[in-house]
DNA sequence: CATAAATAATACCGATTGGTATATATTTGC
DNA sequence: GCAAATATATACCAATCGGTATTATTTATG
């Protein structure tokens, strides 16, 4: 790895969290110098802009969120299980393994839609893989019985992803555990229906 | 209505959209002033600062959202049309009626949740308003034999309002009209298995 | 070890930020 | 209709914004 890119990694190591707890708008230049300790001449040596170090930014957080789904998952076998998983990362959104700040996804979606359409752009295809990752393990939860053959895996999936999204900016702003765990029931009520 | 009061409305009748759509960080003084027509000075004479004018247009969406709520479920009887009127309203966010900028509860608890104290309490205090009714709706379906005696009315509250918030994202964010309908599909079963 | 190339720090830029003191209009109560 | 109170505009403030040209320092290469 060449200086460069270390030092473009170094820098997504240490503001991808700043970006996606303070939004795009709310990280100054300032926060990301301070955060990593090298000068604004540094940063724009390796990044041409701010929208950049945010949209790598933004990569990196999803990529670790990624990386936390294919863990999880692959501690079940079956497709239910699998999904059923998604309910415990999203429940334990507050603990190390989560990017800080919450689901980036949602983040940036509700920050960008109207303000930034390259984030925006970001986030939905962030939303699109997920949907499709979910789609192939409702298909495969179909074909082995788990799940009724007349289930929609589109509408499933992104049934899915609405109530994993609005749980998490319920159960941030409200903080309360009972919150979370009712909702967590209700997730599971709703993928043994399909 | 005397001078102040008219002013202090008149501010946020041109400024609360602006709000709801860049965000409080995405707002400057000068959004502001472009909005009315009035000055600095002016503003500042009217609202001690840029926060008191953004709780203040936060209160002005939710009571705007409040009022489509009022009107739409009272078109409806039962509890569970009320309930279900929720949908259309949500599926309509693009309408004039719907505040512009999408849900001011979901914009305000994302961009506010790790960063506006003040700002974060108030949509909470609006999130937490709207589960309470929608409690006494589903208590009332309850005894009017709509809803099974068994439903949780709190958990049932909590899962209408992450799957309508999860929603509006994913509508906002990928612009697909199927999506939408999907996921009022969706609400609607959830509902009807109550 | 010297040199060239790449990387980072310094010092600066104009524009804009939120905010305020003061002067000027404009309402308001009498 | 006049005076006092109130509201608005003007003109300013320091601080910060995102960004850049230039200089200094590393780093890789022959």
């Amino acid at each position: 790895m060449s200086k460069t890119e270390q030092t473009k990694a170094f820098i997504l190591k240490n503001t991808a969290a700043i970006f996606n707890t303070k939004g795009f708008q709310g990280t100054s230049l300032s926060d990301l110098t301070i955060a990593t300790g090298l000068t604004k001449g540094s940063i724009y040596g390796n990044y041409a802009n701010k929208d950049e170090v945010a949209l790598a930014a933004f990569d990196y957080n999803f990529q670790k969120l990624e990386e936390l789904f294919t863990m999880q998952l692959a501690k079940h076998t079956t497709a239910k299980n699998k999904i059923l998983a998604y309910a415990d990362i999203y429940d334990g959104f507050t603990r190390a393994t989560f990017p800080e700040g919450g689901c980036p996804i949602l983040n940036t979606a509700i920050e960008a839609d109207d303000t930034h359409p390259a984030l925006k752009q970001k986030a939905a295809a962030a939303l699109n893989a997920w949907k499709n990752n979910l789609m192939l393990l409702i298909e495969k939860g179909k074909s082995d019985k788990e799940f009724n053959k007349n289930t929609d895996a589109e509408k499933a999936a992104l049934a899915i992803i609405a109530m994993l999204e609005g749980g998490i900016m319920i159960a941030k702003l409200m903080g309360k555990s009972t919150y979370r765990h009712a909702l967590i029931e209700n997730f599971k009520t709703m993928v043994n229906n399909f």
